[in-house]
DNA sequence: GGAAAATGTAAAATATACTTGACATTTTCA
DNA sequence: TGAAAATGTCAAGTATATTTTACATTTTCC
């Protein structure tokens, strides 16, 4: 699943370490989902769109299958 | 995490059986989730909150912390 | 009241999210 | 240009989501 974590972060001019630190995950995390490693959990997704103050379906594109 | 998949789930009157290969999952995760013994992973909450046709934040209440 | 349908419980196995730590590469900027 | 900051890779370990199977309880309804 793609996301637009590094599209928002870049907009907000803060960096993996901040936004990890801001979310409570590790930076490795971050790095990982901006990277499309792996989809966040829910939670996680939740503490993200809230941090840039977006809907979850606005985060994370969830197009295909 | 709490959730109303069980409330949408009795509004649109179908069973948790017909719910879960709706979404393509077993019985038991939906189960499971209606009863709070764990949380949706993104894909799936995107999956439920798109078969009952409301936002992800509609289904799942992240208040806690 | 009894059968069928729906919901629930439990436990083991597998898949995936997240952490930790150590180190390498790239970018920024004085 | 060179040092510091930011980003990335790798691998092993832990936590949690999902599946599978088998069976128990509750609800529905004739």
């Amino acid at each position: 699943m793609d996301n637009r974590i590094k599209e928002y972060r870049k907009q907000n001019k803060i960096t993996q370490d901040e936004l990890a630190k801001a979310v409570d995950v590790t930076r490795q995390t971050i790095i990982s989902l901006e990277n499309g490693k792996y989809n966040a959990s829910l939670q996680l997704a939740h503490k993200i769109a809230k941090y840039f103050g977006v809907m979850i379906e606005d985060l994370f594109l969830f197009e295909e299958e």
